[in-house]
DNA sequence: ATACGTGCAAACCTTTTGCATCTAC
DNA sequence: GTAGATGCAAAAGGTTTGCACGTAT
């Protein structure tokens, strides 16, 4: 996939693009790089970042929208599915759509936006986990 | 409201509040700061922050979930409402949720996360608006 | 062989903090 | 008069950029 873009598969891109995939945390830049440590001390956070907006031009993993608080966090971009995030602990975790499923409605480009196209619809929902919610 | 928690209502604050409420495009601080300029001129960005950081305690203005460029953005903290995002001009303008209501299921917390508390629920929908639609 | 990737350092941008001065109450 | 606010400058993150060196193809 990486070749098919005229791109080049070294070792660093290989241990970064496994631990994105894989991890299922929505993870920060920093919090990537800090995993590509343990197996390869040298790598650098530049081709942390460089790494990450590869994939990104790829469609292979995308942006979470997110508040102002400790960097941007990445998602593989997999099929659609919402987000619970805790507030106290800011834990970001993943929900089945079909455990939530968006109204009807929610299928069409609202009146009040005419002309517009709508791509991609996200919900999340914000709240206590259940550890957070436990301590209180 | 300010002054039932001790706080003072200074010139710089009148303005900065007055912008805050009557601007519908979510600015940020920097947006707000612009604004702030074209009436009080020797206004600072701190003072900016300061009062925007108020305005979040007191429950006015809330942050708006969003992507790593340029800055976090402000929504007065009305009834519940949707957002749409045009993903090239970067306008975030409100959706009335009448148009489109989340699923009856979304009420409830998912089966997933069992024990968790749900206090928010925000969609957003991505896209392009009209215009940048038209010029496609 | 060469185009692309890496890693360092420096620049950038947004936001926070420390502090002396000022002002609404 | 005093608690709280302002505004400057500096610091603190997170992210991007410029560039010489290295390496996958």
């Amino acid at each position: 996939m990486l070749r098919a873009k005229g791109l080049k598969l070294t070792p660093q891109r290989r241990l970064i693009i496994d631990i994105l995939i894989h991890d299922r945390t929505h993870p920060t830049v920093e919090e990537v790089y800090r995993k590509v440590l343990e197996t390869m001390p040298e790598v650098s956070r530049t081709t942390v970042y460089n790494t990450i907006r590869e994939m990104i031009n790829l469609g292979v993993v995308s942006e979470v929208e997110h508040f102002g608080d400790g960097g941007v966090r990445y998602d593989t971009a997999a099929e659609p599915h919402h987000h619970f995030f805790c507030v106290k602990c800011k834990a970001l975790v993943d929900v089945d759509p079909s455990e939530s499923p968006l109204g009807a409605e929610c299928e069409g480009v609202p009146e009040s936006l005419p002309g517009c196209v709508v791509f991609k619809r996200q919900l999340t929902l914000y709240g206590l986990c259940a550890d957070c919610a436990g301590k209180e």
